[in-house]
DNA sequence: CTCACTCGGATAGAAGTC
DNA sequence: GACTTCTATCCGAGTGAG
């Protein structure tokens, strides 16, 4: 049975229910609790000594606690410690308090700890007249900087300094030793932007990095693998730079040149090659991080995030080598790219094979053998009427311009042959088999709700072959911080490779996907899940008490959010630091902090 | 230049809730 | 009947390849 732990700290409430027994229906999720006006009464049922009527808000507090497992002397001390204000700092500290008797190294876990209630989130033709062409026209802030201070003398002395020690601390937890940040702010100066820092420091790196080894041990090992990178003629990233430069060429206005073919560092059944990929030496510290977005992000999206996570080169790799839908994705990471698998079995990579029945009413003019991108808006049934009149209107086979329209269309929405002159879009059901999920993972939301979570997530079987390298090295099973978890796609490839997650810490702002994961949790897992509802409360405390409680993450995976990126969107398409893109800094944040945390506790 | 592709968003109206 | 939630429908442009 599933245990599942909710640590959702938003809002300054934590708020509980029963949660659900194990017993998940094949049709229905645990009940919805996100409507019903939540407030201060509903949050605890009642004390753990039976002070439940008329409860203060602090016997509130504590009985909450204590419902979530943690002894109540443990809470009351915390409480006093901290004030019972800030229940993201208690939580930390009733963490650390549990440190000592949670055996977190070990294969398992049993504890029950409640969940809580979910507030409400988120969340013309002029050609041709055989064609129909009326019907047709009828038709946050990631940058917090302190504010300045108006002061002088003294005060301006202090400010430096406390800009130098800040600048050193960015430096040192984006992992650099505090030397070589000092150095690097002597060589450029105070006002020096951080990326130009960074670069300075890898160009003097470049002499001593060790490229071809990396430092992660395994659960029991410890035994060093080899990456394939081979420092003396690793190929620059962002072309033709050397010596001191950084592999992606250092500029701002650069944009990265996507791969044609689409293939990554290599597909399954190819022969071994060598990867001439730049990795600096301290991106191969613990943990493995493993990052995703939509590879035809705006100009320079790919530069930017490239350089936030140590410079490395993404690898840019279409799903279509891997099922029977295109899907251009972007992946920086920093595994291993030797001794990839293929997950059993091999999905069909054609619209026929994946779905035979299309064959009998696929017109010989509709040349598609493999699907466009699966997204979250799909075809309304209008549209498909139309095409069924525009075509039943026409001659058969249609004329050219008709055929164009059509295919058009088809393309664009990813629409299949139904029956004669007739055109539908993919169901829910054959989204999650080309995306590579369990048949009906996604049942239980709505329609929409399903669309749109599969739409925003990873197709399972490429990533699955990425992660792959992971079984050998885990034994044991992994701990996983999994952000932006949308549907569990990480959760699910890690699954199908047989690698067990004794914790997932997962992050994901959707309730409609929290559900679906949960659900899937309980059905399949026997490890400990942790819910967090925004990357942004996932604060550096909060990382150091999970990390000290877990004893380390060994994997850090997630896509963040492309709704600023994606081609599809007419409205936002603004970029990295648009409202909902821009949370890509905090999969990089969260990402130093873990690197910073874990190098000091060794 | 043309062509193909794209993890989307806003909104009016329907449906549900109290 | 007021309010909230859900659903269907409609809405191009940025980008890169050739």
């Amino acid at each position: 049975m599933a245990v599942i732990v909710d640590l959702v700290s938003d809002d300054d409430v934590f708020e509980l229910d029963e949660g659900n027994d194990g017993q998940v229906g094949v049709s229905s999720y645990p009940a919805r609790r996100n409507a019903d006006a939540p407030g201060p009464s509903r949050l605890v049922r009642q004390d753990a000594d039976g002070m439940a009527n008329g409860a203060t808000p602090s016997a509130s507090l504590v009985g909450m606690y204590v419902e979530m497992g943690f002894l109540k002397e443990m809470v009351l001390k915390a409480i006093k410690e901290i004030g019972k204000r800030d229940e993201s700092a208690v939580l930390s500290l009733l963490l650390a308090y549990t440190e000592d008797d949670d055996s977190v190294g070990s294969c398992s876990t049993s504890r029950r700890i409640p969940q809580r209630v979910e507030d409400d989130d988120d969340d013309d033709d002029e050609e041709d007249d055989d064609f129909d062409f009326e019907d047709w026209d009828d038709d946050v802030d990631a940058g917090q900087r302190d504010p300045h201070s108006d002061g002088s003398g003294d005060e301006e002395f202090l400010q430096e300094m406390s800009q130098l020690d800040k600048q050193i601390k960015s430096l040192v937890d984006m992992g650099f030793p505090e030397d070589e940040a000092n150095r690097a702010l002597r060589r450029c100066g105070l006002d020096t932007p951080m990326h130009v820092l960074v670069d300075s420091i890898y160009a003097s790196q470049h002499d001593h990095e060790v490229m071809d080894e990396n430092r992660f041990s395994s659960c029991v090992g410890r035994k060093k693998a080899r990456f394939t990178e081979d420092s003396k003629k690793r190929k620059r990233y962002g072309g033709g730079a050397h010596g001191s430069q950084p592999p992606w060429d250092g500029g701002h206005e650069e944009s990265i040149s996507l791969p044609k073919p689409m293939v990554g560092f290599g597909l399954p059944g190819d022969r071994p090659r060598s990867v001439g990929r730049w990795l600096p030496a301290h991106s191969m510290r613990a943990p493995f991080f493993y990052y995703e977005n939509v590879a035809l992000a705006t100009k320079g999206a790919w530069a930017e995030i490239s350089r936030s996570i140590y410079g490395i080169e993404p690898e840019f790799v279409d799903s279509k080598y891997f099922c029977a839908a295109l899907r251009k994705r972007g992946y920086i990471h920093n595994l291993p790219t030797e001794g990839r698998s293929v997950l059993r079995p091999i999905p069909p990579k054609t619209i026929f094979e994946a779905f035979p029945q299309y064959e009998t009413w696929w017109p010989s003019w509709d040349q598609r053998r493999q699907l466009n991108c699966l997204q979250t808006c799909m075809a309304s049934a209008k549209l498909t009427e139309r095409i069924h009149r525009a075509l039943a209107n026409s001659t058969d086979p249609p004329t050219q311009a008709v055929q164009k329209r059509v295919l058009e269309e088809c393309r664009k929405w990813n629409l299949v042959w139904i029956g004669k002159n007739e055109v539908a879009a993919l169901d829910s059901l054959e989204m999650e088999f080309l995306l590579g999920y369990p048949r009906d993972h996604t049942r239980g939301a709505s329609k929409k709700k399903r669309d749109k979570c599969l739409g925003n997530s990873f197709q399972v079987d490429t990533v699955a072959f990425h992660l792959s390298v992971l079984k050998d090295r885990f034994p044991c099973g992994m701990n996983v911080l999994s952000l932006f978890s949308g549907i569990g796609g990480a959760e699910v490839a890690l699954h199908k490779l047989g690698i067990r997650m004794k914790t997932v810490v997962s992050v994901e702002i959707c309730e409609a996907s929290r559900n679906i994961l949960r659900t899937w949790w309980d059905q399949t897992q026997d490890g400990t899940l942790i819910e967090f509802r925004d990357v942004q409360s996932l604060t550096h405390e909060n990382i150091a008490s999970l990390i000290r409680q877990l004893g380390g993450f060994d994997l850090v995976i997630g896509g963040s959010p492309c709704n600023n990126l994606a081609g599809s969107n007419r409205h936002h398409r603004v970029g990295l630091e648009g409202d909902q893109s821009v949370l890509f800094r905090d999969y990089v944040r969260i990402l130093n902090s873990i690197k910073s945390i874990m190098a000091n506790v060794g």
